[in-house]
DNA sequence: GAGTGGTCTAGACCACAGA
DNA sequence: CTGTGGTCTAGACCACTCG
């Protein structure tokens, strides 16, 4: 890497962080492999390693390298997924093929293969979950999802303990249509959707879980399922790697 | 700021971070006003200069402070915004105050003074915006938005030529219930809704008007209007700082 | 213990803004 | 011109992982 005394004003960090992201697109480092190390890359591109870290620290905050200290920095593995928010809360489509299905769907369109974990328990949530649900006795269905083994949402859910308490919600296969369809049964069925979608940053259970960087972003789907009593019946937040989800909205409008 | 050898696997920067946050929060640095220099608070917080540049640096991509050289680092002065996306929709609340309206009641609602300011032209619209609306011919209603004076959305709009050239669409107040009605009485009511929800980097442009640090998350939301034909005719996209704020959805459910 | 990424220093220089 | 934030070096040490 040339000293150039830095004329174009671009920083050498930034060059070398340039031409690794170029070197990654072109394959030169594969996907999902280890990237040399970081004094290796200094030697390489001739500059110090600190540079080189610094560089390196760019690609990370892109979500393309991703490093583990004493083990060594590697190559991400997953392209960008696009979620149909509004599509998996029809009816016909999560009893034929399930919630569960419309992620699923949405993995395979892109030839990774979906995995998911549930585990349930009963809890005392966070004071806002709790809030929204009117009362702090809560069945937890704590969700983790991956693609091709590779961790990219982390989904927990909450139903009320009064509600839905030692029926199949306690589950871990909740049934065909999950849980929504399961409340339904239980006297309460949803009516209205509300979603707010947020940024912030990565707490600790996640960032580990989802391998994200100190300071990543994640997006926040923070959804609750009502019943036409005006209750809030489920809780659930969707926290997805920011910049390796879309989600998507679609409604009609009255003429 | 005590060395401790970083027994506590806390790097001092991030330390150093953490107080200054809690300074910020507290006061000692007030909303809007300038920080003292880097050197100063290298000797007040007893570190490097460099110390303090990197604790700066994630403060400024927490969103907290920002950065300009050669002047200074200034505290934010802007709270989270709440943005429901599809109340802007409905007709009769459009036009009793306009798409505009949405705008400035989310503002004022924090008590702050809203403000936003449109230039129009004919364009040759990006290649998706043209893919969508099916050609490369159209109007570009370029919009910017403030909250006491502070950049904190940034809306182009794009709307097909043969549709709306020469229209009132092509002035910069298009009216009541803005464009949507006009598109309407121009024969093209829409019927339907898609936005896409991502988060990307800000592009130079738009780091430059929303003042952004360089790798920082902005959320944009694609959206798109339909009429009846199934022909796309209206183009947005809302560019805002990740951070900043919260997109709410809401909808109703057959049972 | 060797190798990994991560942090830090002390000091230097850079580009930029503004008086 | 001075002061600002930003970058860089050379070298050191840290915490961590793994054989």
């Amino acid at each position: 890497m040339q000293k150039l005394k830095n004329f174009e004003h671009r920083p050498q960090y930034r060059q070398v962080a340039d031409v690794i992201r170029a070197d990654v697109e072109a394959g030169t480092y594969p996907r999902g492999s280890q990237m040399p190390g970081e004094r290796e890359l200094a030697a390489r591109y001739g500059v110090t390693h600190s540079v080189i870290n610094r560089a390196l620290q760019v690609l990370r905050g892109e979500d393309i390298l991703r490093a583990e200290v004493g083990r060594g920095t590697y190559v991400r593995g997953v392209p960008v997924i696009h979620s149909a928010r509004m599509i998996r809360y029809v009816r016909e489509l999560r009893e034929s093929g399930g919630a569960r299905g419309a992620f699923d769907y949405e993995i395979r369109q892109l030839g990774m293969e979906p995995r998911s974990d549930v585990t349930v328990s009963r809890i005392s949530p966070p004071l806002r979950i709790a809030d929204v649900l009117g009362t702090d006795d809560v069945i937890l269905r704590d969700r983790r999802m991956w693609a091709d083994d590779v961790p990219v949402q982390f989904a927990p859910g909450y139903v009320p303990w009064d509600i839905a308490g030692g029926t199949q919600i306690e589950q871990r296969d909740s049934g065909p249509g999950g849980i929504i369809s399961r409340l339904a049964e239980l006297g309460y069925p949803q009516v209205k959707i509300t979603e707010s979608v947020r940024v912030r940053r990565a707490e600790d259970d996640e960032r580990k879980f989802l391998r994200l960087e100190k300071d990543m972003p994640v997006i926040e789907v923070f959804h609750v399922g009502w019943a036409a009593s005006g209750r809030a019946i489920e809780v659930s937040l969707n926290v997805q790697p920011a910049y390796l989800w879309v989600n998507e909205y679609e409604w009609r409008i009255d003429t």
